[in-house]
DNA sequence: ACCTGAACACCGTTCAAGT
DNA sequence: ACCTGAACACCGTTCAAGT
C-alpha cells in the first residue's frame, strides 16, 4: 500500500466529529487513523500523542466562545451550551483544564470580568469557583446521560428536565455568594 | 492449574489498594486478578462489570465520611479530605455519583444540612451545587498531580500550596451565597 | 459453585523499513 | 517528509469446559 497523505487539521477534524457524535469511549487513534485511511502509527506524525490530540479537540469545543462576555452568569451559560454540544465534552475539557489550562477560554473571560472586583488571586479563585461547578454540573449531566444511552441505567423522570433550573439555582448563589 | 478461591471483599480490597497507591490507570480488572493469583474471568463471577466494581470502591472511599456533619463548610472539607486521600478519588466518585447517585453519602449529608432552610427541591440543588464544585475542584488537583507525577507537567510554584486556601474561599462564597 | 483456558474485539505507542 | 507493517504490551468481557 502506498502512503495516503494526512494532514493534522483531518486528524483533530475527524477526532472533534467522533467524540460530538460517539462519546469519548469512541474516539481511539486506532479508529480515527481507519476514518482516515491511514495506517494507526501514521497519526503520531502530526501529533505528539492522544492526550495532545484531546486538548486540541477540547479548544475546538470552546472556539466560537466569546473570550470577553458580559457578566459571569452569561459566561456561565455560555460555558455551559458549549459544553453540552459534545458528547462528553465536559469530561474531556476537564482533563484538558489540569493538562493545559492556558489553552482554556472561559477561565481567562471569567478572570477578567471578577477583576474589576478582586485583586489577581482572588479573581483567579473566583473564576476557578465558577468553572469547577460548572465543570462539575455539566460532568454528572452528561456521564449521566451516557449511561442512559447504553441501558445501563433507567433516567428518572422526577429529576429530568429541572438540568436548566438546578444549573441556575447553582450559578446564583454562587454569584451572589462572590459579590457579597 | 487448580481454581483458586477469592472472595468479593478480596477484589474489593485489592481494586482500592491498587487504586490509592498507583491511580486509576493501573487499576485493570487484569491486574486484580493477576494479584490475587487467580484468571481475570473469574472475577466476573463475583462482579458484574468494571464499573461495579469502581462504584463499591467509591463507596469506600467515602466510608468512615460522617452521614450527618455539623455544618456544610465542613461537610464539604470532610469530603474534599477523603477524596484527596486516593489518587484518582475524586475522578472515580464523579464517575460514580453519575453512575449510582443513591451510593453517594455527602450529597445525602447535605441535603439534610440544607433542608433546614430549604424545601427538598431546593435543598437537593443546594447540596448538588456544593458537591459539584468539591468534585470539580478535587479532580482538577488530582489530574494536575498525576501529570506531574508522570512529567507531562511541571508544577509551577507560583500557584501550588494555595490549594487550601483557595478551596475554602470558594466553598465560602457558595455557601454565603445559598444562605443568603 | 467456582475457576481455567482460550478466545474476541479491541487499546496507545514505537520504529525499522520503505517511498 | 511521511507512511506502512509489524510488533509490544496491554485492555474488558464472555463462555465452554473442567473440578
Amino acid at each position: 500500500m502506498r502512503g495516503v497523505k494526512v494532514t493534522r487539521d483531518q486528524i483533530v477534524d475527524r477526532a472533534y466529529e467522533l467524540l460530538a457524535e460517539a462519546g469519548l469511549s469512541s474516539l481511539s487513534m486506532r479508529r480515527v487513523a481507519l476514518d482516515l485511511g491511514v495506517q494507526p502509527g501514521a497519526l503520531y506524525y502530526h501529533v505528539a500523542s492522544k492526550q495532545e490530540l484531546l486538548a486540541v479537540v477540547a479548544a475546538r469545543i470552546l472556539k466560537g466562545l466569546p473570550d470577553v462576555a458580559k457578566d459571569p452568569r452569561e459566561a456561565a451559560g455560555d460555558f455551559r451550551s458549549a459544553l453540552l454540544r459534545v458528547r462528553d465534552g465536559a469530561e474531556v475539557v476537564s482533563f484538558v483544564q489540569a493538562y493545559r489550562p492556558d489553552l482554556l477560554v472561559p477561565t481567562h473571560a471569567l478572570r477578567r470580568l471578577f477583576a474589576a472586583k478582586f485583586d489577581g488571586r482572588h479573581a483567579e479563585w473566583a473564576a476557578r469557583t465558577v468553572v469547577h461547578y460548572v465543570l462539575g454540573f455539566v460532568a454528572e449531566e452528561q456521564n449521566h446521560a451516557e449511561l442512559v444511552r447504553a441501558g445501563i441505567v433507567e433516567e428518572d423522570p422526577a429529576r429530568s428536565g429541572d438540568s436548566d433550573e438546578a444549573f441556575g439555582f447553582g450559578i446564583d448563589a454562587i454569584l451572589s455568594g462572590l459579590s457579597g
